[in-house]
DNA sequence: ATTTAAATACCAACTTATTGGTATTGTGTA
DNA sequence: TACACAATACCAATAAGTTGGTATTTAAAT
């Protein structure tokens, strides 16, 4: 077990109120020491090279290089850090992704601070902290909802502002194809114009960074 | 002068981690009393009624009513309560909008901690603190992409996933009209979808909620 | 009084998106 | 093996968005 002011925490989240706001909640209930910050997934990197971390909290949804992204590339240089993803939104495919990739944390920003002091307590005592998979794992359903890695692909494209053509172009893939993604996921997604779909989906968590 | 801790501060914010940040930063640096939180405009407005605040610090992004719409309720009701808008996002127009509105100050997330430390003990001394505003002040210039109250109304509906169609006849207007408007909206953003009509608009702050 | 800008409205040609189908191939699983 | 599903591709009809114009009215500013 290492002391509280031994631990390292890092902190990735391009609001810059947040880095703040989780810097004094780690000081005010003496969880560990901050050794640093970051606007986003890059930085992160650069941070972990130099300095020995052993929790990283990452918000999910930033610029440049997404949470996602993120942790995965820590997992496979750094796989002592461990990793807390913090997000905007509650969704339980995403979640399911990021503890397959073998973060140890996952906690939605809507939740209450208690809830992160909470995490990284659960996290140092090396344990994961998976309060909304737990929930699910009571209320299980399957959902039907589910998109594919494709479809998720030209999600994040037709986000960007790219059409269809552009998108089959890109993907090497027939005009057709990249239409018959986009109205799978509009009838998943129960929506009938490109805007509500993309709304829809970042709601929903499908689109990391806009 | 009231002393620091009959300050009365209320935050408006829909991410309780920003809530709790702002709440610690305002704790540490001994500058008031943060008497209650609201996730929206709805909520701050409820506790005006019960409770004696003397700054609202609100966030410019929230759901339900947004940070604008709060601010005038807020000078109309309670004139006596000095505003401070936090935003995401530098729009320019949106500030000068605000400061004729009446509120005390603007400050983007994407400042440190200090300038908001800063924002609100210049507010404490009845002094309005637009950084932003001054800055622009030395480097003046005309912004050509100005859109109009009635082109920010239908690019707002445009982005809630509204056709032109459905917007003229919410508006009473011909879709032509309608039509005229987005085109454009389209023209001074520089863009040729709605896709990336709604992406800049939301990056330029023109859109104020998703 | 003249100019400028906002808001309104219309037309036509063209491009993209949307809807509702069908169909094939490969992969992994019951 | 049979089944389900992801990914691919195609067709056709309809709806919506995009582009490039013109034009009128009203209100505010010079």
């Amino acid at each position: 077990m290492i002391a509280n002011q031994n631990y390292n925490i890092a902190i990735a989240d391009d609001h810059k109120l947040i880095l703040a706001g989780i810097r004094n909640i780690v000081l005010d209930n003496q969880l560990g020491t901050v050794v640093g910050d970051a606007s986003n997934g890059f930085q992160l990197l650069q941070l972990l090279q130099h300095k020995k971390v052993h929790l990283a909290i990452i918000d999910v949804n930033m610029p440049e290089m997404n949470g996602v992204q993120t942790a995965k590339k820590i997992v496979e240089l750094y796989p002592d850090v461990a990793i807390l993803i913090l997000s905007q939104y509650e969704n339980i495919e995403l979640i399911k992704e990021l503890k397959i990739i073998g973060v140890k944390g996952y906690l939605s920003k809507s939740f209450e601070s208690d809830q992160l002091i909470e995490g990284i307590k659960t996290i140092k005592e090396n344990c994961n902290y998976f309060p909304l998979l737990d929930r699910e794992h009571i209320t299980f359903k399957k959902d039907k909802t589910q998109l594919t890695t494709r479809e998720l692909e030209i999600l994040s494209l037709i986000a960007k502002g790219k059409t269809s053509k552009e998108i089959s172009c890109q993907l090497f893939l027939s005009q057709y194809t990249v239409e018959t993604h986009r109205k799978n996921c509009m009838r998943k997604l129960e929506v009938n114009s490109t805007i509500q779909l993309i709304n829809v989906a970042k709601d929903k968590g499908y689109i990391l960074y806009e």
